[in-house]
DNA sequence: ATAAACGTTGACACCGACGTCAAGGTCAAG
DNA sequence: CTTGACCTTGACGTCGGTGTCAACGTTTAT
């Protein structure tokens, strides 16, 4: 299939996947009029990259999984190296998770000083 | 006072310092030879300015503290339109904080999958 | 033959808060 | 007079993942 289609089935523009491609996440064959050919392996990568970018990832933390599933594994979580990407990327989002709850209570403090009742419950306070 | 002196002092480049005047943050007489000349008064808009940017808040948000502040007030937040944005930001990062929270209970699942008992503990879960 | 719908590469725009040069003016001390 | 420490404005670079436009070639249908 060519770009338009691999985008359209992927939900993706084409702008992104040329993106990819020029950061070396996917490769094409080139047809003789020098159109980029895709298989359904790609659709599969492009929607690897696809679902770690909605969760966060870049396209750099993507490319283990990439690889991972170019290497013909079923899973592109499943090597060594996506694993690893998995647990740094999990301690990045607890610290920014840590950091929002830190600011969270130091704007709720004070709103509270100038607005005493202003301040709804925190998430998982009752 | 100078630009150098008010930068060490508020803990901020002489860059910074100029931005905030570019973005109408704060305004600094000038002398004679076009230097810009601050008072104590400025010390007190940057440090609220730098207290606002450290949570996150953005120089459009920190507008009406330094507002609230030249009108003689004798805390930034004491104004309405303060305090609307700190009802705002709270929400904002509450929506982040959700974000994340759902985003690491997504990738802490994969991980699950593909390495069993790799994940560590979520905050506040024992 | 031509228009419509595809494809190609290249390159600027975006967002925010600055960092970092460049090229120059000002001022106090030695 | 000169050095050096200060000041000025202006403008490009950063970071990521595209959007968007330009200017052009290809293919298919009519």
């Amino acid at each position: 299939m060519r770009i338009g289609e691999l985008a359209r089935r992927a939900g993706v523009s084409t702008r992104a996947l040329r993106y990819y491609e020029q950061q070396g996440m996917i490769v094409a064959r080139r047809t003789a009029n020098g159109y980029r050919e895709y298989g359904e392996a790609d659709l599969k990568l492009v929607t690897e990259i696809r679902s770690l970018l909605s969760v966060g990832f870049t396209l750099e933390d993507a490319r283990p999984f990439v690889a991972c599933l170019r290497a013909g594994h079923e899973s592109g979580g499943s090597c060594p190296e996506s694993v690893a990407v998995y647990q740094r990327k999990l301690t990045e989002i607890d610290d920014e998770i840590r950091t929002l709850l830190t600011r969270r209570a130091e704007v709720a403090a004070q709103l509270t000083t100038v607005c005493p009742g202003c301040v709804l419950r925190k998430i998982g306070e009752s």
